[in-house]
RNA sequence: GGGGCGGUAGUUAAGUUGGUUAUAACGCCGGCCUGUCACGCCGGAGGCCGCGGGUUCAAGUCCCGUCCGCCCCGCCA
């Protein structure tokens, strides 16, 4: 090495350098974004983490430095000395440091770089993924990912801050822990001083979070990795970040007006925008009857309207029987999106059969109020005028019906509502519309098992005015529980937890889980329980999840430094992959892999 | 496990009814150029058409299988 470094240290990061700056002698350092060699002068955009400085290499300044120059190529690492001066007539409105420019008169090459697979500017983003993340490390380089994860940054840096102001500890729990059975598949880790004997890595701090509130931590918060052997979406990832909060002597208001604080100081030093607090509320039975999802985005209208009593008598035998068999008829009126075509409105149906929806039954209401469906004929004028009554159907829009169990309405309807302000353009980008989603049901019934499961986990607390129904009425028995959402995605979602031993019993009694099986999964925390646990509650946000909306992604792995493929593989890591012998011999562990057919 | 979309120079794409030597832009290499900024001009190199099989006189193109990437369903207490 010569001079830099060691004796020439970085005097400013690229992107900072202003008029004000003129006349400055600075050092540079980072990598060549493009050059544009016209001979006599070479113009060099050199790029670090804050942005672009021109840099001019001027032969009759210093010809050494622009010999030297001449070779540069694209991504290579170099360092300049020069005088910061005006560009004259010849500003660069589109860059921040357009003003002005580096008249080099010493350079550095420190590395030189293999022409990058794929071009780094920013128009850029075209180049095929699989391609960008067996090269991260050069995607990471362009300016659209070095700025979402410098958001990221920023937005765990306004979480510690907040908490710490609110008095919440920051506390680390254990990755290597125990599988639990319940819940998402765990992945496991194997134990070679207990031969035949498995980790799990934590699916979030959940139970540890509850021991802190009995060890009278009162106030925790972690920015825990949380790991799910699960199948992977746009906005899931086997391992995920959460920030996980719980609180001791609280009430669920108490968890959502932190979070909520939190959220709009994020909000407001990471994008400029001003939240109104607080949020608002929608029970889960609103949000599953008005948009047929339990993470309803409210930016655009839509909603969906049960029918079911108005067809049951009807001469249309498909929503006559769905009803009598005890499904429900619900529609949508597709208002404002103009007349769609036969073929649109196939296409349609097909979105709807994506969630098991046998069909998608339309009708347009002409300028005379008459219908033009395929079921017109089967409604009176008094059923089609009540329909009409309760969509508001006006000419020009268009009913959509779909008839089958519930869920699978509210899933198909719900969805297709989705798909229609996404493909019509219904969205305002620019609204970050929050809600809190309450008063979950806290079973489920599974058809397969004909068992109660616990919606959230065993551990969620029923509202107090559901307690007597716990046993007798499961189904109608309602959560202290609570998710965020945001435009549509759920970023969180918590609730108050038990403390009362006998109401543990209890709903451990609903959910038919013996005593032995309590003790075998959960002893710890049971035993705990009995140490004068304190009332308490929290709840976990999904950072990756806040990040893509933060940055405005469509995926998560664009706020994600190093993400794995769908299929749960690093393409840069070629991850997974087998172990040698000897290291499956050490662990006791024998691989069976069934052979390809 | 299932459905859909995609895979052609380094990158992004075009490639007709199966028909001669597989195009283009950007990038790359060489040369020229002192005011460019997605510089310009001249010249050049660059292909396992994802992989395997089949049909055919002939396959990037048709058929079957397979791998990889993405979106979705199932799954995700």
């Amino acid at each position: 090495m010569t001079r830099f470094i060691y004796d020439l240290k970085r005097t400013h990061r690229a992107g900072s350098l202003r008029d004000t700056d003129i006349g400055k002698e600075v050092i540079l350092m980072g990598w060549v974004q493009n050059r544009r060699d016209h001979g006599g002068a070479i113009f060099i955009d050199l790029r670090d983490r804050e942005g672009v400085t021109q840099i001019v290499f001027d032969q009759s300044i210093d010809a050494k430095a622009h010999e030297v120059a001449s070779q540069l190529r694209s991504e290579w690492c170099f360092a300049v000395r020069g005088k910061v001066r005006s560009r004259g007539g010849n500003v660069n409105p589109k860059l921040a440091t357009g003003a002005i420019e580096v008249a080099a008169n010493l350079i550095e090459i420190f590395t030189r770089a293999k022409t990058p697979p794929f071009p780094l500017d920013d128009h850029a983003d075209q180049t095929a993924e699989e391609t960008r993340l067996q090269y991260r490390y050069l995607d990471l380089r362009r300016t659209p990912l070095q700025r979402n994860l410098q958001m990221r940054s920023k937005f765990n840096q306004i979480v510690r801050r907040a908490l710490d102001e609110e008095g919440f500890l920051e506390l680390e729990t254990p990755f290597l822990i125990k599988s639990t059975p319940e819940g998402a598949r765990d992945y496991v880790v194997p134990s070679r001083v207990n031969p035949g004997q498995f980790f799990a890595l934590p699916q979030s701090p959940q139970l540890f979070k509850q021991l802190f509130m009995v060890a009278g931590y009162d106030r925790y918060f972690q920015i825990a990795r949380c790991f799910r052997d699960e199948d992977l979406r746009a906005e899931r990832q086997p391992e995920f970040t959460q920030v996980d909060i719980e609180m001791s002597f609280c009430e669920p208001s108490d968890v959502q007006n932190v979070v909520e604080k939190l959220l709009a100081r994020a909000w407001k030093e990471l994008l400029g925008v001003e939240l109104k607090l607080p949020f608002e509320r929608i029970s889960y039975q609103d949000a599953m009857d008005r948009f047929g999802v339990d993470a309803p985005d409210m930016r655009y209208g839509l909603e969906l309207r049960d029918v079911s009593d108005l067809v049951r008598e009807s001469g249309f035998k498909v929503f006559a029987d769905v009803t009598r068999a005890g499904g429900i008829v619900k529609a949508i009126n597709i208002t404002g999106l103009g007349d769609l075509s036969r073929s649109e409105l196939d296409a349609l149906t097909d979105v709807v059969k994506i969630y098991g929806a046998k069909g998608l039954a339309w009708a347009k209401v002409k300028e005379d109020g008459e219908w033009q469906s395929p079921i017109a004929k089967f409604f009176s004028d008094a059923e089609r005028k009540a329909i009409a009554e309760r969509l508001a159907l006006k000419p020009g829009d268009i009913a959509a019906f779909v008839a089958d169990k519930k869920t699978v309405v509210n899933a198909a309807l719900g969805n297709l509502r989705k798909h229609l302000a996404k493909t019509k353009n219904l969205i305002d980008k620019a609204t970050h519309r929050f809600c809190w989603v309450t008063d979950f049901p806290l079973f489920e019934y599974n058809e397969e098992d004909k068992r109660w499961y616990a919606a959230h986990h065993p551990f969620t607390s029923p509202r107090p005015e559901d307690r007597e129904k716990l046993l007798t009425d499961q189904g109608n028995v309602k959560a202290l529980a609570y998710d965020i959402v945001l435009n549509g995605v759920e970023i969180g979602g918590g609730s108050i937890r038990i403390f009362d031993h006998g109401l543990q019993s209890d709903l451990f009694r609903a959910l038919g889980i013996e005593e032995e099986e309590q003790r075998q999964k959960f002893g710890f925390l049971l035993d705990a329980f009995q140490y004068g646990p304190p009332p308490h509650g929290g709840l976990a946000l999904g950072v990756d999840r806040i990040m893509m909306l933060i940055c405005g992604t469509d995926s998560i792995r664009d706020v994600i430094a190093f993400p794995k493929t769908q299929k749960q593989t690093d393409l840069m890591l070629n991850a997974p992959s087998e172990l040698a012998e000897a290291q499956l011999k050490e662990l006791m562990i024998k691989t069976v892999v069934p052979a390809k057919k």
